[in-house]
DNA sequence: AGCAAAGCCTACTAAATTAGTATAGATAAT
DNA sequence: ATTATCTATACTAATTTAGTAGGCTTTGCT
C-alpha cells in the first residue's frame, strides 16, 4: 500500500510543464534535469498521460509537451488511475481471491476506502497545485 | 498501490474471530480451514495484532485468540495501519525522495489523499461488518 | 510427570511488483 | 542530412510481498 513513484513523478512532471509550458513545448530533458528524475523513467510516465489526453506531443528539435487541457480540467485522481493500475483492492479486480466472494462483508470496505481516496484526488485540479496559498483545497483545516 | 494480503486476511481473521470466540477462544487453525487461508501465514498476521491489544491469545491446548475488546472499540483504520506499513507515501517518510521538499506542492496532496483514506476506515468498526444489512456505514449511497 | 495442542518468534524462500535502463525507431525543424 | 525530440518495446535490477519452515514456549489433560 504505497503511492508508487510513477504517480509522484507523474504529478511533479505535469506540474513542471504547467509552469513552462505556456509557450513553448517543454522537452523531457529540462523536465528531468529540474526535477531531477530518471529522463527514461519520465519518458514511460508521459506515454499514458499523452494517450489519454493529458498531455499533447510536438515531436522533433524544439518538440516536446504541453497540457492537452487547462489545469484547471486535470485531477489528480485521473492522473493516479492513469498511473497506478487501475483497481487499488486485489480482490475486487479478482473474486477468486476470497472464497464465498458474494457474502464477503470487508469487500465493500476496502472499496468505500479507495474510493475515499479517489475522491479526495478528485478534487484537486493541476491548477490547485499551481497557486499555492489560495488553492480551493487548503479548507480541510488538518495536518 | 495494492492493500496488501496482510491487510485483507487480517480483517477476515478478526472477522472470524469475532463471529467465532463469544465463549471460547479460537484457534487459527479454525480459521484457516473457514477462510482458506494459510496457517503460517495467519500466526504472523495474528502477532502484530495482539501486541497492539486487539487480539488477546490464550496459550496452550484449548487456547487461541479472543477479541480484545468489543467489536465496537476495533476500527478497521487501525488493522490496516498495524498491518500494512505506516506510511502509504514514501516521501512524506524519507524527505530526501524529492528535491527542495520544503515547497514541492504534491506533498500535500498525497497527505490528504492517504488522509481521506484512512479517516474513512476509522469510521468503520468490526462491530459493523458483523451486522450487514444494518451497518451505521451504508448511507454513503455511492458503489 | 509427560504428552500434545496450541501460540510465539525468527529466519528463510519464492513470487510478484516496481523502478529503472537499453535499444531501436518515427517525426520534424534546421 | 542531421539532430533533437518523442514513441515503443523489451529487458534487468531492486524491492516488497506472500508464503514456508523449524524450533521454542506455555498450559490443559491424563
Ligand atoms: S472479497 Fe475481498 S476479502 Fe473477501
Ligand atoms: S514531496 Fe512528495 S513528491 Fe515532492
Amino acid at each position: 500500500m504505497k503511492l508508487s513513484a510513477r504517480s509522484r513523478y507523474g504529478a511533479r512532471l505535469l506540474l513542471d510543464v504547467a509552469r513552462h509550458g505556456q509557450n513553448r513545448p517543454v522537452h523531457l530533458t529540462e523536465v528531468a534535469r529540474r526535477e531531477e528524475l530518471p529522463l527514461k523513467f519520465l519518458e514511460q510516465i508521459a506515454i499514458p498521460l499523452r494517450q489519454a489526453g493529458v498531455l499533447k506531443s510536438v515531436r522533433g528539435p524544439k518538440g516536446g509537451y504541453l497540457l492537452a487541457r487547462p489545469p484547471t480540467e486535470i485531477s489528480l485522481a485521473e492522473v493516479v488511475r492513469l498511473l497506478e493500475g487501475e483497481e487499488l483492492i486485489d480482490c475486487l479486480a479478482d473474486a477468486s481471491l476470497c472464497h464465498r466472494v458474494g457474502t464477503c462483508p470487508t469487500r465493500r470496505v476496502w472499496q468505500e476506502a479507495g474510493q475515499a481516496f479517489y475522491d479526495k484526488l478528485q478534487s484537486i485540479t493541476l491548477a490547485d497545485l499551481l497557486t499555492p496559498g489560495q488553492g480551493l483545497w487548503e479548507d480541510t483545516g488538518d495536518v
